[in-house]
DNA sequence: AACTCGGGGCA
DNA sequence: TGCCCAGAGTT
């Protein structure tokens, strides 16, 4: 019975595996703090909005410095385009001031620190820890938790607890790329809405019927 | 657990 | 026009 389970998730997991054989993040920065302002900006918006303000914003800003000094209407202005602007702003210059204050400047490379951080939660942790330092990191976002129910992978809609499903059934090597593969696969099949449920690869493994939540 | 912040893209 | 987007903080 968990042995069928077991084999089910491989599977899964095999077919996620080919159908997107080179994932990759799209908020790919070399700077490690700029992959973090890149990623508390990409919350609740597309990643198209946030490579649109990035490049101007980081011409004029680049380090915590320069994000602990402007002034916070014109850092404002310059995400307003990435939705939620006043909170993003509000989060990343404390963000700076707080790297600044207690870390040298410098990201740090770990969990705890990283969720301390103003404006970081799990998930824009997991995301710095995955991207900027290559560690094995979870994301779990609305994607992975909507998928990861339909699936049948979690019974929780926590989305810590839903991370913490996942890693003990997902190899540790497989992590990064997992979180990339449901966000793909929620991208283009299995929807929110109108999931593409006769042109779902995984159909057949499917836990979640015609219920569809 | 529910509520708030939000402009942009797309059917 | 309606709905979704690699969420986090507050109450």
């Amino acid at each position: 019975m968990a042995r069928q389970n077991k084999n089910r998730i491989m599977e899964i997991r095999n077919r996620l595996k080919a159908k997107y054989p080179h994932v990759k993040t799209q908020l790919n920065h070399k700077n490690g703090f700029q992959l973090l302002v890149a990623t508390i900006l990409s919350a609740q918006c597309t990643d198209r909005q946030v490579n649109s303000v990035t490049p101007i914003l980081f011409s004029k800003l680049a380090t915590p410095e320069d994000f602990a000094a402007v002034p916070i209407e014109r850092l404002e202005a310059m995400v307003r385009s990435t939705g939620f602007y006043k909170n993003k702003a509000r989060h990343i210059q404390n963000c700076a001031r707080s790297l600044i204050e207690n870390f040298n400047g410098r990201v740090p490379d770990n969990i705890e620190d990283l969720t301390r951080l103003p404006g970081v939660g799990r998930k824009t942790a997991n995301v710095v820890l995955g991207s900027a330092f290559g560690v094995p990191a979870m994301v779990v976002d609305t994607h992975v938790t909507r998928i990861s129910k339909r699936l049948g992978l979690t019974k929780h809609k926590d989305a810590t607890k839903i991370e913490f499903d996942l890693v003990k059934i997902i190899p540790k090597e497989d992590w990064n790329d997992f979180s990339l593969w449901l966000i793909y696969f929620g991208r283009a099949v299995c929807k929110a809405r109108k999931p593409d449920c006769p042109n779902c690869f995984l159909e057949d493994l499917c836990k979640s019927g015609d219920k569809r939540e």
